[in-house]
DNA sequence: TATTCCGATAGTGAC
DNA sequence: GTCACTATCGGAATGAG
């Protein structure tokens, strides 16, 4: 077995991974990633055989079911984060703040799935949008979860009618054309997903790295941006500096 | 004074280089290279104000007595490599062996001149072909001795007749076109050395690295020419492979 | 192509 | 895009007053 299937691993022996282990069920696992990318950086694995081999850009398209089920998962899993921070002391609010609260959880946690797994069973990241880590090492690193390579869940949510194959592409059915103003997206259009692989290659490996919090540009120096991304983190979260892990 | 004319330093007061200097006159300092490329090198320093900051490629153009005299202190450089060598017990041949002797100092050890130095005082590098030093960490350094970047210091000898400028180039005075079999150049012709400073750096970095000794060549592989280096050292070396500092 | 430091980029191997 | 390791490649400072 190669690196490649080291979730396949965890989904036929939950024991393999108790330390990282959050929740199991029938249908997922729940795990920390073992090499977090920033605060908080949980993975859901769905153990389902006919599942876990698709991509994860097409697994969800004729399978409105499947969706709503991991739409849970991923609910829960932003909840599993929210009382961890909460117990941690590490938010500026409270949690009877219910507007932060959901502030938070609905915009600074986000899921989605690397357009391009490296690891071969499906699994969804839910992250916190600090990119605050020791493991972010490198500009892929950061591209893969702030640029489209990263395409969030609710995007692969299918439509209520069954499109066509659409030229092998992944879809999107998004609001990315809602111009409503409300807090999340809701509504849904058929868009593509890019799914060639030298263009995504080029995304995460040439786009100039960008701030997520407030828009600033590193072009391709990393170290700075990590710096920054410290300054933003010690205004966003309730830490001294000196206990940072950068 | 910046970094670019440390050997002015030298020129003005010979005991700035204690530590290095070989000998010393009226027309020339000779010392040691301070991060030496092989196991030896060495450097002769004219002295004179006239010609410290011209560039070595043009230096000699229009004034063979200047080449003749400096030729005369070419070979004592050599002789003190010699010198040295065996009385480090280096070499493999005894001072008797006077066709090895003769064929190692005419062979084996070079003269010549970078055609963009970056240390502006003119200096002639008086350097062993074995490359075999902790100091030589990259190719530029081993392309910089190795490709055209670096022209022997017989090719400086000006024609007896007084040619024009020729476009400003420098000149040859070489055996190129020599079909002799002799043991090293001793004719002349008239041939332009590359000056323009981007095809010289794009030799330096884009040459391949090629062995000096057998021709074997090592795309950019740095570290596995360095391997092979050390290897040819210790052929052609009294020294046993613990001694070596690659 | 002076050195040195730092950092960005690239390839590999992993069973 | 898994990590970790090695190595290659690339820019900047360097001083003086
Ligand atoms: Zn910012
Ligand atoms: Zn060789």
């Amino acid at each position: 077995m190669s690196f490649r299937h080291v979730f396949q691993k965890y989904i036929d022996n939950a024991d393999a991974c108790l330390d990282l282990l959050l929740y199991k069920d029938e249908n997922v696992l729940i795990i920390k990633d073992g090499f977090p990318k920033a605060l908080r950086h949980y993975l859901i694995i769905p153990k389902s055989p006919d599942k876990t081999q698709i991509h994860p850009l097409l697994v969800f398209q004729k399978d409105p079911q499947f969706y709503k089920m991991i739409e849970e998962y991923v609910t829960k899993t932003k909840k599993l984060i929210m009382d961890d921070l909460f117990a941690a002391g590490l938010l500026k609010f409270d949690k009877t703040d219910t507007l932060a609260t959901h502030e938070f959880m609905n915009r600074f946690i986000k899921a989605g799935v690397h357009s391009i797994p490296s690891l071969s069973n499906l699994h969804i990241h839910i992250i916190t949008q600090d990119f605050y880590s020791s493991r972010l090492k490198h500009k892929k690193h950061y591209n893969s979860f702030t640029t489209e390579f990263f395409v969030e869940f609710y995007r692969l949510e299918p439509p209520q009618t069954d499109l066509e194959d659409q030229m092998g592409y992944g879809y999107d059915s998004s609001s990315s054309q809602n111009t409503d103003d409300g807090p999340y997206p809701t509504q849904s259009i058929s868009v593509r997903h890019e799914m060639d692989p030298l263009k995504l290659q080029n995304v995460i490996s040439k786009s100039p790295l960008k701030c997520t919090y407030c828009g600033a540009t590193f072009a391709n120096r990393f170290v700075h941006l990590k710096k920054h991304l410290q300054e933003e983190f010690v205004k966003k979260f309730a830490v001294a500096p000196e206990d940072t892990n950068s």
